[in-house]
RNA sequence: GGCGCUGUGGCGGAAUAGGCAGACGCGCUCGACUCAAAAUCGAGUUCUGGAAACGGAGUGAGAGUUCGAUUCUCUCCAGCGCCACCA
């Protein structure tokens, strides 16, 4: 009997794959299926995080294929970034060489695992036949207006000397460096992805494929609101002050204005207001970020200007004040102390008045020390008094706008995206800075702008690099010195999978059969930054026909962490388990099938180490059960459907489920977990049934098979072996899902009977026994008895095929 | 503070449309094989009473709907995640 040896089995398997080519796509073929991966930063060391991302979708991928489908399933490098800045900084390595050791390393790792890739769609989106078009597309935003360029408070990194994106601001800190962010005013460039928030926002609902709770932080990231946007004049007529409400039915009980300080309708008044000026800069200066400014003390300075309240034509002082943003809405409100907590707080710190005008519409009363926030009555509102607050938020919007002193408006919490990096390891931006001339793109013909790779100095001192003749009027001029932030590289490499070596464009037809992507796999950690902005650059791309349909990935699949001792697994916190060793010890197959047994796809997987040892005996028990099917000689065909005796009936019966249940694990639930199960289940009834007859043979070499077939995507090199073994022709990633086969009809059924719902016998009866028969049969049963004694039963429940519930009275 | 997700044995988890709670696996106990160990195989394993048959309790807590609730509804509690002066 052959032993088990994964390591040499496995060896041998990725090196004849290899030779054969066997999972390249095929650019024409029948129906398509794209299953793609989250790909990697070649850190140069695989975590298990990553061997349950590219387990999941390896398995998804090889389960597609042998439905038939024509399979896409490439791999690459998210190349750029600041690791390898770091790494060069500390070693002297360039990062091109580094991110190249590292790639290949990696590379080594997952073929390792046995991974169904075409390896031939391979490219690290640090070489310039990537970013290239890249460039190209950032030019064809420009042209359209998509992409700007403007001097802009940005969110400052200054451990990673960078400006980081809202997105990528968490909890006030870098998301990278952990270093607390600061604001700053620097010239950089924008993509519209705000032109898009709607479409971003709708989008969401077409997407069925999608977890909720991805689509829910996306949701509220984009941050849809309807309101009015009021026109306050200024008395003496200097001017108005447009502020932004949700709560319109609250404006006859506004009792002030409160402007950010960096409003510019106080610059004037400021030059004037000493007390107002200090407050200005003070601010200005204030390096909280935005996540920070929640906690902060409400602080603020009377302007001395007034404003006219639309309704009453009272006059309302405005106050500058710390809490409103200068980056949402207007950059100022109408304060409502009585109906808003900031508004109280901040009327409570300086005196100024409450006006109530909501009251509960239910009579209730309201605590007079809180802000009553909720929906209501109006009272004491003038004409609007006694309306609910739905109807005051209409009329007062309808006759505000008949007066010109407001309209409706929609706000998106969504800003633009800022894209300019002061890194090195990045993309070039392919603008040419000119003095008379302004920013001025690269010329086509003269893309890529290169990456100078000879020296690891900043671009804003390689005059080499940013010493440039204007392309417009040829005077000397300077070369934008940012590059992209590498986030755009991973909003369309999806995309450029498809014809990665179109050297003529950015993406050709072959990027109509294959887009959208089928199956998207990745980390929840992504929901509001890459998976955002690729489903804005989808739109972008399709906007100059270059992919088809709105959305780049049908389904999702948010894979949980891998954690050990409760936290995810981190170097800094030493709980990480090495893939590789693992491997070694056990085999990929043993690890691929941990990886997917021990916790569903979507949840967090807390790693242990004892419990790998249950998949890796399931494996060897499957082993010796085909070589002791196998030592015994030719498998018989298996016989009619009808013609099974007893003794192999529940085999045929579990198979049959298993072939069901497996599918859909994999195919609409994508719970692997349960589907590994249920081949384990499968083992297990294979195992209890006697092999000394022909007949009990041949549904164990059936049963065998399928097991088999259904373990493959999961566990791919010993299912080959043990196909080959079982006398299956070629792949077996290639061979044919099973058919679950036919039904075998059951003579007994065996059903529960409860009485009060609680369970108290078994039967075992005739499947087409009469439902008044079963009853009695039920009632006569000795333990039922017991319970039911001389009453009568109300109701006696009976669901065909299942169960009897005895109802007393 | 808002929104969302999750609570099931010693542990990871299962229960597809409201119908046998605990599949599958880890761990543990006992046994077989062995000089011994490893490996492997067999029996058992929610708690509790009982030798057993057979009971009692039981899916975070409490209520509700139902003949019947892990599953549906409501109110709590706990943990996690996201957002958060967004007007």
């Amino acid at each position: 009997m052959t032993e088990y040896n994964p390591s040499a089995l496995e060896a041998q398997l990725q090196a004849a794959w290899e030779d054969a080519q066997t999972f390249a796509a095929d650019d024409t073929g029948g129906e398509k299926f794209y299953c793609l991966a989250m790909f990697p930063y070649p850190s140069g060391e695989l975590h298990m995080g990553h061997v349950r991302n590219y387990t999941l979708s390896d398995s998804i991928a090889r389960y597609e294929r042998m439905c038939g489908r024509n399979v896409l399933q490439p791999m690459g490098w998210d190349a750029f970034g600041l690791p390898a800045e770091n790494a060069s900084l500390k070693h002297g390595v360039p990062p091109a060489e580094w991110t190249q050791d590292n790639i290949a390393k990696m590379r080594s790792q997952l073929r390792r695992l046995g991974y169904a890739y075409d390896w031939s769609r391979e490219f690290a989106t640090c070489e310039a036949s990537y970013y290239r078009w890249e460039q190209w597309f950032f030019l064809r935003l420009l042209k359209r207006g998509l992409a700007y360029h403007r001097e802009a408070e940005v969110n400052w990194d200054p451990v990673d000397q960078t400006v980081l994106a809202n997105e990528q601001v968490v909890d006030g800190r870098g998301w990278r460096s952990g270093a607390l962010v600061e604001r700053r005013s620097v010239a950089q460039w924008f993509l519209r992805i705000t032109d898009y928030a709607e479409e971003l926002l709708t989008g969401l609902e077409a997407l069925p494929g999608w977890p909720e709770p991805v689509k829910t932080m996306q949701r509220n990231w984009i941050g849809r609101s309807e309101g009015l946007e009021i026109c306050f004049q200024l008395e003496g007529g200097g001017g108005e002050l447009r502020a932004f409400t949700t709560r319109a039915d609250t404006l006859p009980g506004a009792t002030f204005i409160a402007v950010a300080p960096g409003h510019p309708a106080l610059s004037a008044v400021a030059t004037q207001h000493a007390k107002l000026a200090a407050f200005i800069e003070a601010e200005r200066h204030s390096s909280v970020a935005e996540g920070a400014l929640a906690a902060r003390e409400k602080k603020g300075v009377d302007t001395g200007l007034r404003a006219i309240h639309p309704l009453s034509g009272e006059l309302l002082p405005v106050w500058a004040a710390n809490f409103v943003l200068m980056s949402y809405g207007t950059g100022a409100i109408m304060s409502v102390p009585a109906h808003d907590e900031r508004d109280l707080d901040f009327a409570h710190s300086y005196g100024l008045p409450v006006r109530r005008v909501v009251a509960p519409a239910d009579g209730g009363s309201h605590d007079a020390d809180t802000a009553y926030t909720a929906d209501g009555q109006l009272v004491d509102a003038g004409d609007y008094s006694g309306l609910d607050s739905a109807t005051a938020r209409q009329r007062i919007a309808e006759d505000l706008t008949r007066r010109g002193a407001g309209e409706t408006r929609i706000n998106y919490r969504l800003r633009d995206w800022g894209i300019s990096r002061q890194r090195y390891w990045g993309a070039p931006v392919p603008i040419i800075h000119c003095k008379h001339c302004g920013a001025v793109p690269v010329p086509e013909d003269q893309l890529p702008v290169q990456l100078p790779t000879a020296s690891v100095t900043p671009l804003k001192e390689q005059a080499n690099f940013y010493t440039v003749d204007c392309p417009r009027c040829q005077a000397a001029a300077r070369r934008d010195t940012d590059t992209l932030d590498t986030f755009v590289e991973s909003s369309w490499y999806q995309a450029r999978f498809s014809c990665p070596d179109q050297d003529h464009a950015m993406l050709d037809e072959r990027a109509h059969h294959w887009l959208p992507v089928d199956q998207y796999v990745g980390g929840i950690e992504h929901a509001v930054l890459h998976l955002l902005y690729a489903r804005f650059f989808h739109r972008a791309l399709r906007d100059i026909g270059l992919v088809p349909g709105d959305e780049p990935f049908v389904r999702l699949l948010t894979q949980g962490m891998v954690l050990k001792d409760g936290a995810k697994m981190s170097k800094s916190k030493g709980n990480t388990v090495d893939p590789q060793s693992l491997i070694e010890r056990y085999g990929a197959d043993t690890v691929r099938l941990y990886i997917l047994f021990a916790a569903p796809p979507e949840q967090d997987l807390e790693w242990s180490d004892t419990a790998v040892e249950g998949p890796h005996r399931f494996l060897k028990r499957l082993w010796r059960l085909v070589q002791t099917q196998v030592a015994a000689g030719k498998t018989p065909p298996l016989p009619p459907v009808g013609e099974l005796p007893k003794s192999v009936q529940e085999l045929y019966r579990t198979t049959r489920a298993a072939i069901i249940r497996v599918g859909d694990a994999y195919a609409e639930r994508r719970s692997l977990n349960v589907g590994a199960a249920a081949v384990m289940e499968l083992c297990n009834a294979i195992a209890r049934t006697a092999a000394d007859s022909a007949i009990e043979r041949a549904v164990r070499g059936h049963a065998l098979r399928s097991a088999v077939l259904l373990l493959a995507p999961m566990t791919p090199h010993i299912c080959q072996m043990l196909w080959q073994q079982l006398g299956g022709a070629g792949w077996v990633h290639e061979a044919a899902w099973p058919e679950a086969g036919e039904e075998l009809a059951a003579e007994l059924s065996e059903i529960v009977v409860q009485v009060n719902g609680k369970l108290r016998a078994r039967l075992s009866v005739a499947t087409d026994i009469e439902e008044e028969r079963l009853c009695e049969l039920a009632l006569a049963h000795e333990n039922v008895q017991r319970f039911v004694g001389r009453r009568k039963p109300r109701r006696v429940v009976v669901v065909a095929g299942r169960l009897v519930n005895i109802v007393l009275g």
